[in-house]
DNA sequence: GCCGTTTTCGGCCCGACTGTTTTCAGTCG
C-alpha cells in the first residue's frame, strides 16, 4: 500500500524538529517545514506526481527534497532522519513541544542536566534544579511543571481528524474482503468527540479468523496487542490503537449501538427504560434481531438519536418528548467563509480555491487573508488588500452562479482595535476579526479586547473565538459568558473553526451560543485545497452542539447571506 | 533548504512578549 501524503509530511516535520535542536540553519529548517505543509496539502497522491517526474512544478520542492521524497516512497523511510534519531534522544522533540521550550532550552537541559524525557524534566523542575540555569528562574520552573501536568492529562489522545483518516482507510480496506458484510467505527470516533483514545471498529463477517489474519498484515499495523475469537487489538504505526470486534451480521446493529455509547447515554437510557417498566438486559441478550439502530431506538419507544448527541446532555429527555432538533448536515453548507490564499500564507490562488469550492457544490466563498500587522503570515498591506478585492470583483464578473465575497481576517490588536481602517472594512463583504497576538493578557483585558471587536459594526464574524489549540495550548483567558452576551447584543456571528486542532468554538460553547440566539458560521480556515475538506469536522461540532441549519449563516443561499451581512 | 535570476549566489525573518535581566536571549505566532 502506498504511503499517505501526510505520512511523508510527518517525516519532514520530524526532520525539521531534530535539525532545529541541532541548531541547523533557520532557513533550511523552514524549507523542510514548508515542504511538509505543501505535501500534506496536495490532493494528489505523491507517487503519481513522482512517476510523472513533476516535483519541479510543486512550489517549495527543489532537487534535494524531491530526492528525499523519492527515497521515502521507495524505502519507506529517510536515511538522514534515521541517523538523527540515533543521535538525538527520542524524548527531546516532546520536550521542545512544551510551551516556552524551544531548541535552546531543550539543549540546555540536556547538556547541563542530562534531561532527555518529559518525566526527567518534570523531576528536575520539582527538585528545583532548573532555576539556577542561565535564563531560567523559579517562574520558569513552575511553568514547566504546570505545562507538563496539562500535557499528561491529554496523553494518548488523538485528534479526531487523524482517527477518522485511519478509520476510513481501514473501513474501506476491510469492505474489500469477500466475507466482510459491514464495517463501522464506533465509540468516540462515531460520536465525533474532538479527541479520541483509540479506534473501535465493528465488523460483520462470517469468517473472523480470515479478517484478523489479513488485518494483522496491513501496512499501517505495527504489532498485535491482543487476539481472541472475536476481538483483535492492534498497535498501528501512527501510534493509534485499533480495537476490532467481529460479530455475526444479525448482531451488527446492536453491537454498534452499545459500542457507540457513550456510557452516560446508555445509563440514561437504562434509567428511562426502568421508568417504563422495561430493562436494558432484554436488549443485551440479543434474542431480538435489529437490522439497524433506528429499530433499536424504536424498540425503546424513542425516535432515533444521532450518535453525536449521545452524551447524556438532555438527548434522551428530548427524544422522549419528540423535541430533538433537526441537526445541520454537511450537505446544508453552501459556502466557506474563511479561506486563505497565496496573497497571505495560503498555498493556492483565489482561482484555484474558487474552482474547488464549485466542485464541492458551494454557492459562494469568502477570501479572508490576514491583515497588515500579522507580518509572519504575510498579512496584506492596505494597498494589496485593495488590489486583491479588485481582482475578486473582476473574477466575479466571469462567474456564473457562484460568488466570491471580498473579505479579510483582521487582527484584533491588543487594545481591541481592528487592524484595518473602518472605511476599508465598510466596503469589504465579509470581515472576520481574530486574536493572533498577546495571548497572555489577563482575563479582564482579553475579554474587553474581544468584546470591543464584537461591538465594531464592520465586524461580521469573530474567528476561532477562544484561541485554543487542541494539540498545543489552552485558549486565552476569556470570560466567555460576557463575550456571548455581547455577541447576542450586537448580532455578531461567532465561528466554529473546523481546523481539527482548533474546533473553536467547541460543542459546549456553541450550544450556549445557540441558546443566546447567536448565529454561527462554520468555516474551514483552509490554507490549501485539501483542508477545504475539513468542513465535516466543524459540522460535527455543530451537531454535537444541537445546531440546526437555521442556526448557521453559511447554510443560507448566496443572495440571502449577502443581504444578511449588509444588515 | 528553495527561489529567482541582470544564472549562481544572496535573500529569505518580523515584532512582541516573557522572564530574566540591568540590556537581552529565547520563544512564539
Amino acid at each position: 500500500m502506498n504511503m499517505r501524503n501526510e505520512e511523508v509530511a510527518w517525516i519532514f516535520y520530524e526532520l525539521a524538529d531534530l535539525l532545529e535542536f541541532k541548531g541547523e540553519n533557520f532557513f533550511k529548517i523552514r524549507a523542510y517545514r514548508n515542504a511538509a505543509r505543501v505535501l500534506s496539502g496536495l490532493a494528489e497522491p505523491l507517487e503519481e506526481i513522482g512517476q510523472r517526474g513533476e516535483w519541479i512544478k510543486v512550489p517549495g520542492i527543489g532537487k534535494i527534497i524531491a530526492a528525499k521524497i523519492d527515497e521515502i516512497l521507495t524505502t519507506g523511510h529517510l536515511n538522514k532522519l534515521e541517523k538523527l534519531r540515533c543521535e538525538i534522544p527520542p524524548g527531546i522533540v516532546e520536550i521542545m513541544s512544551l510551551p516556552g521550550i524551544g531548541p535552546k532550552r531543550a539543549a540546555l537541559f540536556y547538556e547541563k542536566l542530562g534531561v532527555t524525557t518529559i518525566t526527567g524534566l518534570d523531576e528536575a523542575a520539582r527538585a528545583r534544579r532548573l532555576r539556577n540555569l542561565p535564563g531560567m528562574g523559579a517562574k520558569g520552573e513552575q511553568d514547566i511543571i504546570r505545562n507538563i501536568r496539562t500535557r499528561k492529562k491529554r496523553h494518548g489522545r488523538i485528534l479526531l481528524a487523524t482517527a477518522w483518516l485511519l478509520a476510513g482507510e481501514l473501513k474501506d480496506y476491510l469492505l474489500t474482503l469477500p466475507d466482510v458484510i459491514n464495517v463501522e467505527a464506533g465509540g468516540s470516533v462515531r460520536r465525533w468527540q474532538e479527541t479520541v483514545g483509540d479506534i473501535d471498529l465493528i465488523v460483520a463477517t462470517s469468517d473472523p479468523e480470515l479478517v484478523f489474519d489479513i488485518l494483522e498484515k496491513h501496512p499501517r499495523m505495527k504489532e498485535v496487542l491482543e487476539r481472541s475469537g472475536e476481538r483483535l487489538k492492534l498497535q498501528t504505526k501512527w501510534g493509534i490503537v485499533v480495537d476490532l470486534a467481529v460479530v455475526p451480521e444479525e448482531h451488527f446493529a446492536l453491537n454498534l449501538f452499545f459500542n457507540t455509547g457513550s456510557r452516560a447515554h446508555l445509563d440514561k437510557l437504562k434509567d428511562f427504560l426502568t421508568t417504563k417498566g422495561m430493562e436494558m438486559a432484554e436488549l443485551e441478550d440479543g434474542t431480538t434481531v435489529y437490522s439497524n439502530e433506528q429499530e433499536i431506538y424504536k424498540g425503546l419507544g424513542l425516535p432515533y438519536i444521532q450518535p453525536e448527541l449521545r452524551e447524556d446532555r438532555g438527548e434522551v429527555e428530548a427524544a422522549a418528548q419528540n423535541s430533538l432538533p433537526p441537526l445541520v448536515e454537511l450537505e446544508d453548507i453552501k459556502g466557506d467563509l474563511h479561506i486563505h490564499t497565496v496573497w497571505s500564507d495560503g498555498l493556492c490562488t483565489i482561482g484555484e480555491v474558487a474552482k474547488r469550492a464549485q466542485e464541492k457544490g458551494y454557492e459562494y466563498i469568502a477570501i479572508t487573508d490576514h491583515s497588515q500587522s500579522l507580518k509572519i503570515a504575510g498579512g496584506l498591506s492596505l494597498d494589496e488588500l485593495e488590489k486583491q478585492h479588485k481582482e475578486i470583483r473582476s473574477l466575479n464578473e466571469k462567474m456564473d452562479g457562484f460568488t466570491i465575497l471580498t473579505g479579510i481576517e483582521a487582527d484584533i490588536l491588543p487594545g481591541g482595535e481592528i487592524d484595518c481602517p473602518d472605511e476599508i472594512l465598510k466596503d469589504t463583504d465579509l470581515v472576520i476579526a481574530s486574536v493572533h497576538s498577546a495571548f497572555k493578557q489577563d482575563r479582564e483585558t482579553m475579554t474587553a479586547r474581544v468584546i470591543s471587536a464584537i461591538e465594531n459594526k464592520n465586524v461580521d464574524i469573530i474567528g476561532h473565538p477562544t484561541g485554543r489549540l487542541l494539540s498545543r495550548r489552552d485558549g486565552y483567558d476569556l470570560d466567555l459568558e460576557r463575550v456571548l452576551e455581547a455577541s447576542a447584543d450586537c448580532d455578531t456571528i461567532l465561528e466554529i473553526n473546523s481546523s481539527p486542532d482548533r474546533l473553536d468554538l467547541n460543542d459546549i460553547n456553541a450550544r450556549r451560543a445557540k441558546e443566546k440566539g447567536i448565529k454561527i458560521a462554520i468555516n474551514t480556515d483552509a490554507h490549501d485545497l485539501k483542508r477545504m475538506d475539513e468542513m465535516c469536522y466543524g459540522v460535527s461540532v455543530a451537531r454535537r452542539a444541537w445546531l440546526a441549519p437555521g442556526d448557521i449563516v453559511n447554510t443560507m443561499p448566496a443572495k440571502e447571506l449577502i443581504k444578511f451581512l449588509r444588515k
